[in-house]
Formats: C-alpha cells, sequence, structure tokens
DNA sequence: AAACTTTCAGCAACCGTTTGCCAAAAATTG
DNA sequence: CAATTTTTGGCAAACGGTTGCTGAAAGTTT
C-alpha cells in the first residue's frame, strides 16, 4: 500500500495507479473496468473499489488512441445566430446524449474554405459530423464524406447520408391556404441564393402556384436575420401582391414589426406566411402562420443516422436521404385578400 | 517515394507517412510543424510540402496526450431549453473560435448528481468547464474547481472564479420605474428555489422596495418556462398587485400571452417586467418591457476568464469574481398603474 | 494419475505525437 | 588545421490506455 496521501489537488490517477494500488497489471485493470467477463469476480471487484476510491476516470484521449473512437460528433451550423439551430442543437444534443456522446459544436460563419478546413481539422478529434446547411459544393462534400462519416441537415447530395425537412410539401398547404383566402399574387421573399432550401422553396412554390392559377413573384435575396425583414417589408408594400410567402421566420417576423410601424395590417392588408416555426413565431405580433418543421425531430434523425452509419461501417450503403413532413400552422398572420 | 496511391479513402495520414514520405525522421517532422526555428529551412519547406500533398492533420488525441492540452472547453448549461442559454453560447463559441479552442456542449439537465458526474468524465476530455446555473453545491463545486479549471457563470462562491449579471443593479431601475408609474404593490414572479439568481433578485427587490415606500409580494416558484406563465398570470390576475417583476423573460412572455387570452390588458390593467432580454422580447405582444442582460458578453467574458485562467496555472490566486451591468429597457409592457 | 481444457493474469507491442538527449555535420574561431 | 561552438537530425522514452499472445494454475475428463 503506497502512502502517499490521495490529494485531490494533483492530477488526475491513471490506469497504472489504480494497477501499482491494487496489486494488479495495468492490463488487468483495463479488462476489469471494460471487459467484465475477462477478469475474476474478486479481482475485479478490489479493482473496482481502488478505482473508485483514487477517483479514477479513464483518460478518453488515451483511449480514442487506440480504439481510434472518441465518442465525440462535431455538430457544424453556419451561424449559431440563427435561432433555426437552437431546435437543431437542442436536438442533436438529446440523441447524443443519449448515445453517451459528447457534442462539439462548431460555427462555420466564414467562407466555404474555411468551412472545409475547420472539419479537416475536426477530423481527428470527432467520430463523424453534422452539417448543416452547408456553403460546400456538392464536390467538396463527397469528398469530405470519403474522409469522415457525415450527415447533411437540408442538403442533398447522391450518395451523402442527409436528413432534409420537406418544406416545398408544407409550400403546397400554404399556398392552398393562401389561394383559398383569395390572393391571385403570392410573392415569395427569398433568402440567400447560396442556399439550397431556398432554391428549392422557390421552384416548388412557383410550380404549384401556376397549377393553382395564382401568380408568384420573387423579390432578391435578403440575409437570413430579422433585420432584413424591414428591407423586405418595404419591397412587400411596394409590391401588387396580397400576400407572401417567406424565406424563413426571422426574416418574416423583422417583416411584421416594418409593417406595424408603417401601418400595414396584417392580416387585412397583407398576410405573411414564414417557414420553420422557431422560438417566437407562437407569441410574435400577430402569430405567425408558418410552415411547421420538426426541427428537433431532424436533430435527433441525423445523430441516429450518422450513428448507425458508423456502426455499419464506411463501406455499408449510404442509407436513402430521410424526408421529414412539414404542415402548415395557421395563426394570425393570414387572411382574405384585399382588393387592390 | 512510395508507390502507394494516397488514396483518399484510407485511414488519415500520420506523422510517421510523412516521415516516410519525406526521408526524415518523424521527430524532425513533428518539428518541422510546429517548432519552426529548430529545424532547416530547406528540410522544413520539403516537410510542409508533403504534409500538404498527403492531407496530413495531426492527431489531436494524441498530441493531448503528450501535452496534456486538449484545446477544447466544456460548456455546460442546465437545460438547453432555456433561450437565454442562446446568447451565451453564442458568446463562448465566439471567444473560443478565436482563440482556437473546441466547444463541447453539455446538457446537465439531470440531477445535480449527474452533473458532477459528467463534469468528472469530462476532466480528461476539456481542458476547462464553464458551468451556468450550476444546481451543485458550494462544497462540490470548490472540490471539483480543485480538479479542473473552472468558471462560474451568474453564481458566486469564493474562490471559484464568475461572472455574474448583475440583475439586481438593474433591479432597482425597474423599481424606480414602476414607482414613478405608481405602482405601489409589485409582485415579484420567482423563478426555482434553488436558483442562486432567484434568490439574489428577490433579496434586491424586496429591499428596494421597501425604501421606495412600495410593497413587495413574492409569488410560489414557477418552472423557467414559457408554459408556466400561464400559471403565473393567472396567480398574478387574483392578487392586488398591480406590477410584476418576473424572473425571467420566458416566463414573461408566456404571462403575457395568458393575459392576453384572458382579456386583461398590459400594460393598461397590469404592468410586467421581464429579466435578461432573450431573443423574443423585443417582438412578443406587447414588447417586454425587461432587464437587459450583456448575455452574449457573459459568455466572451467566462471564456477569457478561463482561459487566461489555464495560461496562468492553477496556482495563481483565483479573479475577483467580474459583474456585468444591466439595464432597464423600456418597451411596451409597463404604464401607470391602474387604480385598483 | 496423466492428459486435456479452461480460466485468469501478465508481458509487451501498439496507437500518434512530443521532447530530452545525443551525435554527426557544419560553421566559426584561434 | 585543430579546437570549439552551433545547427540539425535521429533515437528512444514517454503520455495513458487496449489487446494479442503466452503460460501458470485450476478444473475436468478419462
Amino acid at each position: 500500500m503506497s502512502t502517499e496521501p490521495v490529494s485531490s489537488s494533483t492530477r488526475p490517477a491513471t490506469i497504472h495507479d489504480v494497477a501499482r494500488e491494487s496489486g494488479f497489471a495495468a492490463s488487468t485493470v483495463s479488462r476489469a473496468l471494460s471487459n467484465p467477463g475477462r477478469v475474476n469476480v474478486q479481482t475485479r471487484e478490489k479493482i473496482l473499489a481502488i478505482a473508485r476510491a483514487l477517483n479514477y476516470t479513464p483518460n478518453s484521449q488515451a483511449r480514442a488512441l487506440t480504439s481510434g473512437q472518441t465518442r465525440s460528433i462535431a455538430v457544424l451550423v453556419s451561424d449559431i445566430t440563427n435561432p433555426f439551430y437552437f431546435g437543431l442543437i437542442r436536438g442533436t444534443q438529446q440523441q447524443l446524449k443519449a448515445a453517451n456522446y459528447l457534442q462539439m459544436l462548431v460555427d462555420t460563419a466564414e467562407s466555404s474554405d474555411s468551412e472545409a478546413a475547420t472539419i479537416d481539422s475536426l477530423r481527428r478529434s470527432a467520430d463523424g459530423a453534422i452539417l448543416t446547411a452547408s456553403r460546400l459544393s456538392d464536390q467538396q462534400l463527397v469528398s469530405l464524406s470519403e474522409r469522415m462519416p457525415l450527415v447533411a441537415i437540408n442538403r442533398h447530395v447522391p450518395g451523402i447520408p442527409a436528413v432534409i425537412i420537406d418544406t416545398p410539401f408544407g409550400i403546397d398547404q400554404a399556398l392552398d391556404h393562401l389561394a383559398s383566402l383569395g390572393h391571385r399574387r403570392i410573392t415569395y421573399v427569398s433568402g440567400p441564393d447560396m442556399s439550397w432550401s431556398n432554391e428549392r422553396r422557390w421552384q416548388r412554390l412557383e410550380k404549384t402556384a401556376q397549377k393553382l392559377g395564382v401568380q408568384p413573384v420573387r423579390t432578391r435575396e435578403y440575409a437570413p436575420s430579422l433585420a432584413s425583414g424591414a428591407a423586405a417589408a418595404e419591397a412587400m408594400i411596394n409590391s401588387e401582391s396580397t400576400a407572401c410567402v417567406v424565406f424563413n421566420d426571422l426574416i418574416a417576423i423583422g417583416m411584421l414589426e416594418r409593417f406595424r410601424e408603417r401601418g400595414v395590417r396584417v392580416p387585412e392588408d397583407i398576410s405573411v406566411v414564414g417557414c420553420d416555426d422557431i422560438f417566437g413565431a407562437s407569441f410574435c405580433n400577430p402569430p405567425l402562420t408558418t410552415l411547421t418543421a420538426p426541427i428537433e425531430r431532424a436533430g435527433r434523425m441525423a445523430v441516429s443516422m450518422l450513428l448507425s452509419r458508423l456502426e455499419a461501417g464506411p463501406d455499408s450503403p449510404p442509407p436513402p436521404p430521410m424526408l421529414l413532413p412539414t404542415h402548415l400552422t395557421v395563426r394570425k398572420s393570414t387572411g382574405p385578400a384585399r382588393q387592390r
């Protein structure tokens, strides 16, 4: 028995400390802790007792070195500032925690090259990554996915596992709703040109609108922020449309504010439909009619997908993209078309 | 020169691959990459070129093993669901990124023992931790801080570095504001009994109210969620008070909704002051008068504090708690007291 | 009781990097 | 040109675990 005090201020106990203290070899300690059947019950108990007494915690770095597994997953978001990600992060965190994984949250804010570089440097610290609204090219994504297991959210590239929130499906419902309220000219308030979702939403809107005999119009691009809602609102005021479908709730809520300042009544003068149903959409003024996306669920799904991918090995066939349905939540920002 | 194809699908290149390919020893490669002066310029360039060609990324696990540094920081939040943390996470992420650290985001949701256990298991994966609204006892916190560098947010325990948002300071402003509007009986809508901030807010409110000749009243505890705002609103309706200061914006916004449903006008019938100024406080209905907290800044500060603590070494004297001022942001949820 | 199995613990190599120490080579000095 | 100093690169030992292999001890089968 060593006579050294078990000071809590010294550096953490290693497996060797436990070995020395217990009189067994390090390898035996290792097995006692992680491979119970391989060791005598009594031996095991002695070792466990000592480990507990020493407050031993395995060093995950060292473990990762041999196992090649870090038990952590990187979650990359393009802009933490966007409330859309709140739900997503919540979802990934939940699921990762349940599977006993750690979440490394990374904001890629910058350009796409920095995004690629960031991921590369993460390649060794995480077992896999979840990418949201990636600015990477299809090409880059594919080459990246050869180097580390990936799941994309809201981005479809053949061969890359993905979770896709099927907003276009909801777009149809929104258009039905708007058309039945008598709107005949509907503006799509566009998000970033680079956004894959944005393009998809517009295309579906255009197509369905024509089917319904409604005239679709598209604005220039707006950054997804509360602030850019003001400009979007002005544009809307100057247009002929009586209703708009907005790229996301953030912009939509921003628009609502400006409308109020300008004395434009929603929904009497203009109807507004958002996308995503983020935190705030239910209590803004007026409460926003929006396409409710199962954001949290998307996060959870992405994690499950990634984790089962990790188990299956890199050579398993990539799973088909997972489509998550969206539905229209009617609140107070839509109403009968004004005659104009 | 090796003839093996540089396949991107094989596992990542190690320092030994670079060594073999370049004809130098692994130690030389290591130095070329991280200790430039220690190696011949030409050697260095050759090595760098090869490293680049091989797409070499140092294995951070292995590096951590020798250096003892992981270059990542754990950020523990008690409930990711709370929008208050959004700003915080944003702040920590910003600052960590700038310092080239990774953020491990952890939700401790559960009980306090699980919180302690979680931290212990993280002890080896992170160089330090930032705790928010920790449910740990003073005792536990101190013993923990002996094992790993810690910064607490909104929690003061002697000897533990902390960033504290000085809401009590703002409480005075809120009370002044309310008193000058003629309110003579003010209810404090209480948050969780366990919350250190909650207790502080109430105590200050009680004291200042008495100084101003206003009668302070305290409700039972409410969970910090939109949903519990409904019950809080009911309680408020049944009270004699004409104004309330609410533990946080989340509850306050929930109350606003219920007031509207019940036909209670804000601020004509009841004035409401929130705390924190979270996302949503500016556009709820009516926009919320609240104590604006520099949440993001708190996150950034906490990181700076932790990082400089890491540099200074564990034996450096703990820095004094950092107090961040708060101010009243008057919006539309407060007005003259109704005679009742 | 001999031969064979099974159980259990230890040895040693390995994972990918860093780093102290050493020695060969080059540069400088006398 | 010898002696001394400086550069520069390699060897080998960590760091803290895991794991294949080995062999002693114990248990089982004839």
